[in-house]
DNA sequence: TAGATTGTTAATCGATTAACAATC
DNA sequence: TAGATTGTTAATCGATTAACAATC
């Protein structure tokens, strides 16, 4: 073995392990604000919805932190998966779109504890440029590329119609932005190095429709 | 063979393919209203960002639909997966929680063409019952399983607070609901049969956070 | 030590990609 | 017919599950 780098051993994270470590570190923060310091594979399995198994398979991926025949120190499991997916410092946000949505998100207090910060709201309407929404003063969508940079922004949210979420894609991309989160639902189209992920609530529901009509298994 | 149902020789949806129709039935729905009658496996896959050959594969799973040198009837394709995914009739929702997010879904103009309806709307907080949101008059939370039952529901949207999501959620399924979409930060527990699924966003910026730190592949 | 629990290897399973035969 | 495009089979790849050795 080659110690890679300082901090642990790790490979190379298979995409489904990385999509599972948010649930974990949820997990763990739950243990940690009951006062539980240690953990086992199976307590935090059973709050993250997997199996034991999958849980120590995930976390062996990313070096050893726990101990065998005693468990996982919550708080160090912690620090280090929430250092893996990069939430030392806050990662900066810039929401397009101050609807309904938009301003939900905007007003949503959870993110500051989960790594985020949201530095900059962006709209077209000249009724709500200006406004003052959860502290921050609404820009208008000129100012997209200034909102960015200014504000130190790595990710953009797209909470526009989505008309219009394409073009919103190409200045937040031209901004330099490396990820964007959509609510529209629309396919979009970015350079390399831009990574998107679309949350689209109707098809959410559409699947909930075909597990309502084909069940016989069950559960989540 | 031996011909599954009336319709189509369709044997067992594997569930990736089944999470990717969604995004076909969208993609449709543009062809569509652009006027396209007929497209490929090239055009629909690129439009829904998968590649021609997952996509003929997904498609061959519902039984065949497309005809060899030709392409694919979009009005037949899309009514086809419409049909599987179980969205020829409105599927009735229920939100539970009218804070800024059960506002905006509540508003949301987009789930009527795409196979729900909001047949009711529920809170605790005494200020939000019996105001008029989308036209529909928010009841208390204690008149929940009437509400389902009366408005015949068949899928609850959970956006509340995570302290009382695992609650409401029990009282969804009591309710008998069949799915539930959650936006709560926490882990649920359900009967079986009865589904869950859950958004939440700040694992979505997490997972984009990850991605920001560790790129070197990039897209989608 | 004995019991507990992790980390890892091996076996299974499912999903994706590639190739191509069927057929319009 | 020749060209195009699907549907399906086979090959590859990745993810999950099971089993167990390492070790606290």
């Amino acid at each position: 073995m080659t110690t890679a780098s300082a901090e642990g051993a790790r490979e190379r994270l298979p995409r489904a392990s990385v999509a599972r470590l948010p649930a974990y570190l949820l997990a763990l923060d739950g243990l940690w604000s009951e006062g539980t310091k240690l953990t086992s594979s199976h307590e935090l399995a059973a709050r993250s919805g997997v199996s034991p198994e999958q849980l120590r398979k995930d976390l062996s991926f990313l070096g050893s932190y726990g101990r065998r025949g005693v468990g996982y120190d919550v708080a160090q499991l912690r620090g280090h998966i929430g250092s893996v997916l990069g939430l030392e410092e806050p990662n900066r946000v810039v929401i397009v779109g101050v609807g309904h949505l938009g301003h939900a998100l905007a007003a949503y207090g959870g993110f500051a504890e989960r790594g985020f910060s949201i530095v900059g709201l962006v709209d077209d309407d000249p009724a709500v440029v200006g406004t003052t929404v959860a502290g921050l003063v609404v820009r208008p969508v000129a100012e997209l590329a200034d909102v960015v940079a200014s504000g130190g922004a790595t990710i953009g949210v797209i909470a526009t119609p989505a008309a219009v979420a394409q073009q919103v894609a190409d200045a937040l991309a031209a901004a330099g932005v490396h990820g964007i989160l959509t609510f529209a639902p629309q396919t979009l189209q970015t350079p390399d190095g831009v990574q998107v992920r679309a949350v689209d609530l109707a098809s959410e529901l559409q699947l909930l429709a075909f597990h309502g009509r084909h069940r016989e298994h069950a559960k989540a």
